[in-house]
DNA sequence: AACTACGCCAACCGCCGAGAA
DNA sequence: TTTCTCGGCGGTTGGCGTAGT
């Protein structure tokens, strides 16, 4: 069970392999085979470990090795294994010919994760989160529709529906209260930052500062309009990975469009907008968002002292009886059976 | 043009299990 | 049974390129 010796050597080189390294080790391993990578390096000549060897003829030298992007097979092959293996990257690995764990590992710390992430989308469970984090993302993008107004107003003519992002607003700003709070009562005996959902939350913080993307300002439209409501007690609640990219995607772009066809919900008066997509131009199919109008805020205290799972229990259930003022989205049965 | 921040990815590190001695 | 070597694996790091300021 001892170490592997190689490793502790003194004298071989490490770092970044040359050509001259390359082809010394792929024309010894074409002549002779790899046989034992310990004696390897001696016998091609090369000043390195057998460990380091086989790292690189296993990870690029080999010439069954396919580069290049990912292709979305591919990208959906890691996700519906990593929610079935997990890390096991070299299990992965073997369901897609060419590609090494090495390069499947980092593609999905550098990318899938992230996208996960952004989604609300746990990356281990492959679930939805249900902490007060799951809803931050659709939260950022209500709270930009504020920006948006100020930015666009050209692009509004609904004053009601400018009080309302300034309530959007208004409930990001409780939230970070809320988050400042929540860390200020765990970092003496939490180490919630340094855990795997920490790293999550730090990244989903990350996202606080996420700017309204350039296009929305200049009013650019995309194809397929996305409906969904935003407070409706009835409709099913949001948390489906294929819409909140065109909210969060700086590469998606969209825009609003608003009309005043006011409806009486539980959660009180609402106005809805329109998502548009590119070459989308008719608004009898387009997509609406039904913002609640404005109540009274709980006061700071309240905030505070609110329990954090009593946000995600209010995002868990679907009879209504969320706040209406921390923003949920909801889409309507019809909306996510058209969507799957 | 210079500096900084960030993302990507090749390579390394350290641990583990299998199997030989 | 114990000890040791070896190959394999997942996590992490550090250098490089690029975008942003």
């Amino acid at each position: 069970m001892g170490r592997s010796a190689c490793c502790d050597e003194n004298g071989l080189k490490k770092g970044p392999w040359t050509p001259e390294e390359d082809q010394k080790l792929v024309h010894y391993i074409k002549r002779h085979g790899h046989g034992s990578w310990r004696a390897l390096p001696r016998l091609a000549g090369l000043n390195r470990c057998g460990k380091s060897c086989r790292l690189r003829w296993t990870n690029y030298l080999r010439p069954d090795i396919k580069r290049g992007k990912f292709s979305q097979d591919e990208e959906q092959t890691i996700l519906h294994l990593h929610s079935v293996l997990v890390n096991k990257w070299s299990a992965i690995a073997t369901h897609l010919p060419g590609r090494t764990d090495n390069e499947i590992k980092n593609f999905w710390n550098t990318h899938l994760k992230k996208k996960l992430i952004q989604m609300g989308i746990d990356p281990m469970t492959h679930q939805p989160r249900t902490d007060i984090f799951a809803s931050l993302p659709q939260l950022i993008a209500l709270a930009n529709l504020k920006e948006l107004l100020e930015n666009s107003p050209h692009l509004f003519d609904d004053q009601a529906l400018i009080l309302q992002a300034e309530a959007a607003h208004l409930a990001k700003l409780q939230y970070m209260q809320l988050l400042l709070h929540s860390a200020a009562s765990t970092t003496t005996n939490d180490d919630s930052l340094s855990s795997p959902n920490g790293i999550a939350d730090m990244e989903a913080l990350n996202l606080l500062s996420s700017p309204v993307p350039a296009h929305v300002k200049e009013n650019q439209v995309i194809p397929n309009s996305s409906q969904f409501s935003v407070g409706n007690a009835s409709s099913q609640q949001l948390h489906h990975p294929t819409l909140l990219p065109h909210l969060l995607d700086p590469q998606v772009p969209f825009s609003f469009q608003t009309s005043l066809n006011n409806e009486n919900t539980e959660m009180g008066n609402c106005s809805s907008f329109t998502m548009l997509s590119q070459g989308d131009n008719q608004t009898d199919n387009s997509s609406s968002w039904l913002l609640p109008s404005p109540t009274i805020p709980p006061t700071a205290t309240e905030t505070s002292l609110s329990n954090p799972g009593d946000v995600s229990s209010n995002s868990s259930n679907n009879n209504g009886a969320a706040s209406p003022y921390w923003p949920e989205l909801y889409f309507d049965d019809s909306i996510m059976h058209e969507i799957s």
